[in-house]
DNA sequence: CTGAAAGCGCTTACAG
DNA sequence: CTGAAAGCGCTTACAG
């Protein structure tokens, strides 16, 4: 606890009493300038800084809201969290972070160590926004929250995210247009992300209206932190059926495939092309540059901050999905399919 | 304010004081099976969670610790802090967020707001250790903190770093074997930052070790989210005096000057190396790969907090740098230096 | 303009 | 084994 300094000392010092001294540092009161100095001087001398903690017992207030993500080193959340953590800085409200790390059983307990501290709100992303727990949870609670990248279906959680079937929808013509027509969609664990399962039927959607068979689906167990996992990368897309083109619901997934594919001799995009979702800055320094599609990721969370505070403040908020624009980015990842050595007549 | 149900509701249920409800809660004491089984009866009944803001207030501990670094967009920041709240949660710790983006001044208010909040430590990445307010903040307040990254010389404030005189050392010593003597060094505002200040000095001593001259120096303003930035970038690149190798203090950095080498025509490595500081690991997913010195980013945020816990629980603990092993990671961004084709003899 | 007092939700000696 | 009471650091009616 800091210095241990509380209102009472400064009370002792100025001569005066707490009500007093509370006064004078939150101006909620006419105070005589005589007063007021010695107060000040007292606080300044003592280096005084009222305890948030006492003043949250009072009020009911923390002036806190809790922000919880899949994973910090994944640069969509980062970018979204920073943007978060801007808003509510500016409306002097402080961040609880915490990361489920893909585990869905600990978005519950997270919720409770959350609620526990008293957060105001959430912005969080979910496993399953339409079958949540941890939802369920915060609905029975009556704590406000907006969901970011989740865009639940059966339910009308408040929620700020792009349109993942149209995006998804969006890349694959880009796919079918430059001509290819096996196309695999590789995902880690992609069942347990209500994102990655819209962007999957985005993906079938788009090869159904164009006449051509559901894509090859390739399920890795990628996490992006293990010293293996490049390798076992590249050994399981060696299993796949030759597709020309691969589809990640994730930039980041996108880039590791990218590099397995070269690491197995395949080049990208000459001999299959790849391409994620998400936007991810780095995606556009790198040769080939990555095809995908972009999140304004940091303004969703600018966006769900505002909304959080919005419900804070108890402004009327319609409940339901707030779709921002998302946009194909052309890369250099993605090219024409190989012409068929093999197979067509 | 979750459910506004307290103790006092949970008591009245069960029929008992708060005092034994506190007792099962906190299993202080022995209860009654009886008794015991009623509390229980009326917790989950009533979805009661005791709050954190009355027994915070009441035991003075709030197990809630802080984290400021400059910015979460940066991986090396996303993971280390990864690592900080893994270890901060298996001790029952929670995490309070904040990012200065780099804003030096904006440190103490933030350090401010943290310690109204009571946290009872931190780890942080400050601008420079050796000169900082805020720290001395810290320092007077007595809130243990534990420093990450920086790598304070005069002060033995402590902190969890790699040696960062000795890795600039040895990456430019990778240069220099390769036959490198024109090397610049390329950084934004790294005079704010006291990481970037000591890779610069082991970069002029491995130079001047050699018998060569100091290293061009380029300050940049790139902060890696305007979208004018890499032209600005690119522009800047070009008034260098035609260095044949490039060094930059941080990776993210470094990958953005490849990208902008590559839109003025130079080729990495073939015309220009570029080296970076950090070891993301999308550094090594791209081509060609970047060389780097390689900080164990994930290994250091779980020291740091294991050090911070050890402080908060009074343990001994010794002053100063903790220096953990980095290690050069080649890569192919960077390769023999041309040959001169004007200038010498 | 200022103070005494109550009370926010807990924990913890102190009694019994 | 259990309860009444004090008190953590504040804010805020209520008096004056």
């Amino acid at each position: 606890m800091s210095g241990a300094v509380s209102i009472r000392m400064v009370a002792a010092r100025a001569g005066c009493s707490i009500a007093t001294v509370s006064r004078v540092i939150n101006g909620t009161a006419q105070t005589s300038d005589a007063v007021r100095e010695r107060v000040e001087e007292a606080i300044s001398a003592l280096e005084y800084r009222p305890s948030e903690i006492g003043r949250s017992l009072k009020t009911r207030k923390t002036r806190t809201i809790g922000i919880v993500v899949p994973s910090f080193t994944n640069p969509v959340f980062a970018s979204s969290i920073a943007g978060v953590e801007e808003v509510a800085r500016a409306h002097g409200r402080t961040v609880l972070l915490s990361a489920t790390e893909y585990h869905a059983e600990r978005e519950e307990e997270i919720i409770e160590t959350l609620l526990a501290k008293q957060v105001e709100g959430l912005v969080l992303t979910v496993a399953d926004a339409d079958n949540s727990r941890a939802l369920d949870r915060l609905d029975a609670a009556r704590v406000p929250y907006v969901l970011l990248y989740n865009q639940p279906a059966r339910t009308n959680r408040l929620a700020v995210s792009v349109d993942n079937i149209a995006g998804a929808k969006e890349l694959l013509g880009q796919l079918i247009a430059l001509g290819h027509s096996r196309i695999a969609f590789v995902a880690g664990r992609f069942r347990t992300s209500d994102r990655s399962l819209l962007r999957y039927q985005g993906c079938v959607e788009a090869m159904r209206e164009a006449g051509l068979p559901d894509p090859e689906v390739l399920e890795v167990d990628y996490a992006g932190d293990q010293p293996e996992e490049p390798d076992a990368l590249a050994a399981q897309l060696r299993e796949l059926r030759s597709p020309t083109a691969l589809f990640c619901p994730n930039d980041l997934l996108a880039l590791a495939v990218i590099a397995a594919s070269r690491s197995i001799g395949m080049k990208v995009p000459a001999d299959v092309s790849v391409a994620g979702f998400d936007g991810i800055s780095i995606g556009k320094m790198i040769e080939p540059s990555l095809a995908t599609i972009n999140q304004p990721t940091r303004a969703m969370g600018v966006r769900a901050m505002e909304l959080l505070q919005a419900l804070c403040q108890a402004d009327p908020v319609e409940p339901g999905v707030r779709l921002l624009q998302h946009q194909f980015r052309p890369g250099g990842s993605i090219a024409a399919a190989p012409v068929e050595g093999n197979g067509g007549t």
